[in-house]
RNA sequence: GCCCGGGUAGCUCAGGGGUAGAGCAGCGGAUUGAAAAUCCGCGUGUCGGUGGUUCGAUUCCGCCCCCGGGCA
């Protein structure tokens, strides 16, 4: 992966060529405001900069006060792009939306404008920059099958259609487990086969400048705890009324956001509205931990990283982002 | 004051004469197409205190303390 490898600088502006800023971290870390702090920064030397999502739940336009999708205010002025693009009723991926990234990433550097991508889904990140094994869309009859079986079932099966696969899986994973079956059912190659090959990843074609915000667990606990709390008052009792007065399939992305099921079972009055909250919270803590944990650990030990929140306030972006910022 | 029921891991609780276990939390980790998903690993704590019975007590008995509930 090349980090700030920039071998054809452009002397006249003295930034590199298609440069594209990454700034990653867990929930309630603060990503947003350094992005846009970023992307004024960029502007007032005289560049241009978008703001990019990518953050599996903000492309949703169902999910704005759920997912802490920046309001007009924090936006301060900074155009941002790939925020609700999305329906609820279709399913983003990480290759739909690395694809979507890629275009946009491309059209900001013929356009001369720095891309700046905020977000906390790593998988999305890794995608776009790493590709991903170009398996064919999932036949819709194969995959209701296949995910209308239990657990066990779906193992077993597996273990007759793709032993290799179900080998390296842990019996209980539902998730990859029905992966690797509807794939094989559906194009007749395996997983593994499939995943011999990687496209897509526009790594080496740009010049990454990324920020790793991994604030100390003590303080970013103390956000999230503060966060659904937030939310409520902000309004995320009605809009997942509103999403659940659209019937979508409970499988789908938008359903599994942090709090519609916890605010869904308060709106059934199945809890009080301390176990909501209580519940929601906990699920934002056990969110930021696995975020935490990937960012840790998937990342290039390159990557410059900030752990103290007081850092976040006063971001150093000459520091951070060295060559970036035009002079 | 009396009668019941409890006092066991941060929390909720199970267990039982040979010094103890689950879930949750917490911590660590994985992560190749719904990833805000899915999954894996990590459990020493004066078993409320004290005296007794016993080879041995957290477990049985006595007393004491604390918390619930009931009766006065």
């Amino acid at each position: 992966m090349s980090t700030k490898n920039s071998p054809d600088k452009s002397p006249q502006e003295g930034i590199p060529e298609r440069p594209v800023a990454l700034i990653a971290g867990p929930t309630a870390s603060g990503k947003s405001a350094v992005a846009v702090s970023l992307a004024q920064a960029i502007e007032k030397a005289g560049g241009k900069a978008v703001v990019i999502n990518a953050d599996s739940a903000q492309v949703y336009s169902d999910l704005s006060v759920l997912s802490a999708r920046p309001d007009e205010q924090e936006m301060g002025g900074i155009e941002h792009r790939l925020f609700g693009e999305w329906d609820g009723t279709t399913a983003c991926s990480a290759p739909r939306w690395a694809e979507r990234a890629r275009e946009e990433i491309a059209q900001c550097h013929t356009d001369g404008i720095t891309p700046i991508l905020v977000g906390g889904t790593g998988m999305y990140i890794k995608v776009l920059l790493e590709g991903i094994a170009p398996i064919p869309e999932i036949d819709e009859e194969v995959r209701e099958v296949v995910r209308a079986m239990p657990v066990e079932t779906a193992y077993a099966t597996l273990q007759i259609e793709d032993p290799e696969r179900a080998m390296q899986l842990e019996p209980g994973d539902t998730q990859r487990i029905a992966r690797a079956l509807e794939v094989k059912r559906s194009t007749g190659v395996t997983l593994g086969d499939w995943q011999l090959a990687k496209t897509g990843g526009i790594a080496e074609e740009i010049a990454l400048f990324p920020l790793l915000l991994l604030p100390d667990r003590d303080w970013l606990y103390a956000r999230c705890d503060t966060r659904f709390e937030q939310m409520l008052d902000q309004g995320a009792l009605e809009e997942v009324q509103a999403l659940l007065s659209r019937d979508i399939h409970p499988d789908l992305p938008v359903m599994r956001a942090i709090g519609v099921r916890e605010i869904s079972a308060f709106l059934r009055e199945e809890i009080s509205r301390e176990e909501m909250v209580e519940a929601g919270t906990q699920a934002t803590r056990n969110y930021a931990k696995r975020q935490f944990t990937w960012f840790r650990r998937q990342t290039s030990p390159d990557w410059p990283r900030i752990n103290d929140p007081k850092e976040l306030k006063n971001c150093d972006f000459k520091y951070h982002f060295d060559g970036l910022l035009p002079n």
